[in-house]
RNA sequence: GGAGAGGUGGCAGAGCGGCUGAAUGCAACGGUUUGCUAAAUCGUCGUAGUGCGUAAAGCGCUACCGGGGGUUCGAAUCCCCCCCUCUCCGCCA
C-alpha cells in the first residue's frame, strides 16, 4: 500500500509510477475520497469534542444532586448526528481502503523504463553455457527414463500440474532442498522458519496476493484459508502488526515450502515436464530491514540466491526487471534464470525484490530507532525453487549412456555421484 | 467437538459506568551521584488520524484496553456475536 500522503502531496510522481507499471488507477478519485473523509472526520472529532466536554459537565452536575436534563437532550441529539456521520465515514474509509489496495507499488528511480519482458535488462551471467558432444534430451526424457518423475501417475492422483516423485528423483528434491536451507542458514546467516502453508485472508493481503491475486490462489472456502503461493506470505507475516527494534534489523529468515498456484489463464503454456505446476517446493528468503539498508540488503540477498547456483555450478544470468514487467507490489526486481540445454531456454528459479515499505505499510510492520517509528522495509527472494532448478541440473549434467552425474556440492546429500537407471 | 478460565501499554499486573489513555512494578531512554561496576535518585517513556505551525520543536482535538455490533448524555468497565490463548474431557496424525 502507498502512503496517502505521498499520494496527495505527489500525484504525479504516483501517476508516473503505475503508468511505468502499465497499469491504469485513478488515483484523482482517492484524493477525493481523501478530502471527503477528513473534512467529515474534523466535523464529526469537533462534535466528539463537544459531547466529551458537556458529558463531564453533566458528570459534575450530577455528583452536585442538579439538574442536567436540558444538557442530557442536547446530546443525546447530538449523538444521533454523530453516528450518522461515523456511518458516512466508515464507507468512505472503506471505499477509500478498497481503493489504495489496488494501488501498486510505484518502481525504484533505478528502474528501466520499458513496456514489458522484452525490455528487461541483463546485468550479468555466470558460468559457461555447455555444449555436448551427443544428441541431448530434455528434462522429462531423461528423468522419466531413470525413473525419477512421473508425470502421468501424478495427474492420475490430483490432476495435471502436481508432479510425482519417484526414487532418485524424490532423493534429489528432498537433498537440494536440505542443501540450499544449509547454505543460508551456515554460509549467509538466515534463520530457519517452517511455516504453515494455510494463510488467513489478513496475511494474504498484507503481501499483496489479496484482493488483486485471488484467483491465482487456491482457497479453502469451509476454514477461510488459502493455500500459500510461496512462504514469502507466512514468514513476512511473522511481523505483522509489530513495532520491531531498529537493532535487530537486518532480520533474515529462510523458509522451506510447498508452494501452490492455480496458474489461472496460463493453461498451455510451458506445460511440458516441470516447467510450471500448480505444486512446487521452494526455499524462500525474506529480510525486514531498516530503509536505509534495504537495497544493499537486496544485492546480498540476491548474491545468496546465486551462490546456491554457484556451487551447482549452473550457467546463470541476472536480469533487472523494467518498470512494465515489475511486479504490483515490487519497486525492484532482478530475476536469476538458469540456462536449461535440453529444452533450451532460460528458466526463472529465483525473483529478488525490494518491496520498501509497500507490504510493511499493508501488514503494519514497523520498528522504532530515536527518530522514532517507522515502516520497515521487506525484501524476498528465492534460494531458489525446486522445479526448474531440476529441470537445469537433469539438463546440463546429462551423460551419453543416459545417466546423471551429480555436482560435488550435492553428493554427501544425495549418497551417490552418479544417478542411472 | 464438549466444559471451564482468560485476553488491558515492550513485559508483568490493577481497574469492572463519569475524576482512567489508563494505578503500580519491571524493562528502556536521559540526567545527577560514583575511581569503575553495582546501588541510589530525578525526569522521560504507547500508537494512529487530524488541526495550528514554512518546518523541526511544540501545542490542540479525536480514536484505540482481542475484533465487530449494541445500551447510555457518557463504556476498558454493562449486553450480544466472533476470534485467539490456557486447563480439563472426547477424537485423532
Amino acid at each position: 500500500m502507498l502512503d496517502i500522503k505521498k499520494i496527495r502531496e505527489h500525484p504525479d510522481a504516483v501517476r508516473k509510477g503505475i503508468a511505468d507499471k502499465q497499469l491504469n488507477i485513478d488515483i484523482d478519485a482517492i484524493r477525493i475520497l481523501d478530502d471527503e473523509r477528513r473534512n467529515l472526520s474534523k466535523e464529526t472529532d469537533d462534535m466528539k469534542h463537544r459531547r466529551n466536554t458537556v458529558s463531564k459537565a453533566i458528570s459534575a452536575k450530577k455528583r452536585n444532586r442538579e439538574n442536567a436534563d436540558p444538557e442530557i437532550r442536547d446530546m443525546q441529539e447530538l449523538s444521533t448526528k454523530i453516528k450518522e456521520n461515523d456511518a458516512r465515514l466508515a464507507s468512505i474509509q472503506e471505499d477509500l481502503s478498497t481503493r489504495l489496495l489496488a494501488v501498486p507499488n510505484c518502481p525504484a528511480p533505478e528502474v528501466p523504463v520499458g513496456k514489458n519482458e522484452q525490455d528487461n535488462v541483463e546485468v550479468s551471467s555466470w558460468g559457461k553455457i555447455p555444449e555436448f558432444a551427443f544428441k541431448i534430451k530434455d528434462h522429462l526424457d531423461i528423468a522419466e527414463n531413470l525413473g525419477m518423475l512421473d508425470m502421468k501417475r501424478g495427474a492420475k492422483i490430483a490432476g495435471s500440474g502436481f508432479p510425482l516423485y519417484t526414487g532418485w528423483g524424490a532423493r534429489l528434491e528432498r537433498a537440494l532442498i536440505n542443501f540450499m536451507l544449509d547454505l543460508h542458514i551456515t554460509e549467509h546467516g538466515y534463520t530457519e522458519i517452517f511455516p504453515p502453508f494455510l494463510v488467513h485472508s489478513d496475511s494474504a493481503t498484507g503481501t499483496g496476493q489479496l484482493p488483486k491475486l485471488a484467483e491465482d490462489m487456491y482457497y479453502l472456502r469451509e476454514d477461510d484459508l488459502w493455500l500459500i503461493p510461496t512462504a514469502e506470505v507466512p514468514v513476512t507475516n511473522m511481523h505483522r502488526e509489530e513495532i520491531l527494534s531498529a537493532k535487530d534489523l537486518p532480520l533474515k529468515y529462510v523458509a522451506f515450502s510447498g508452494c501452490f498456484r492455480r496458474e489461472a489463464g496460463s493453461y498451455g503454456k510451458d506445460t511440458r515436464g516441470l516447467q510450471r505446476l500448480h505444486q512446487f517446493n521452494k526455499v524462500e528468503m525474506v529480510q525486514f530491514t531498516h530503509p536505509d539498508d534495504s537495497c544493499r540488503c537486496w544485492e546480498a540477498l540476491t548474491g545468496h540466491a546465486e551462490q546456491v547456483l554457484r556451487k551447482l555450478e549452473l550457467p546463470y544470468r541476472i536480469l533487472e526487471l523494467c518498470t512494465g514487467d515489475l511486479s504490483f507490489a515490487a519497486a525492484r526486481c532482478r530475476d536469476i534464470e538458469l540456462w536449461a540445454p535440453g529444452s533450451g531456454k532460460w528458466l526463472e528459479v529465483s525473483s529478488c525484490s525490494n518491496f520498501e515499505d509497500f507490504q510493511a505499510r499493508r501488514a503494519g510492520i514497523r520498528f522504532k530507532d530515536d527518530k522514532g517509528v517507522r515502516y520497515a522495509h521487506t525484501i524476498n527472494g528465492s534460494g531458489v525453487a525446486t522445479p526448474r532448478l531440476m529441470i537445469a541440473l537433469i539438463e546440463n549434467y546429462q551423460q551419453e549412456d543416459g545417466s546423471l552425474a551429480v555436482p560435488a556440492a550435492l553428493r554427501n546429500y544425495l549418497g551417490t555421484d552418479r544417478i542411472e537407471a
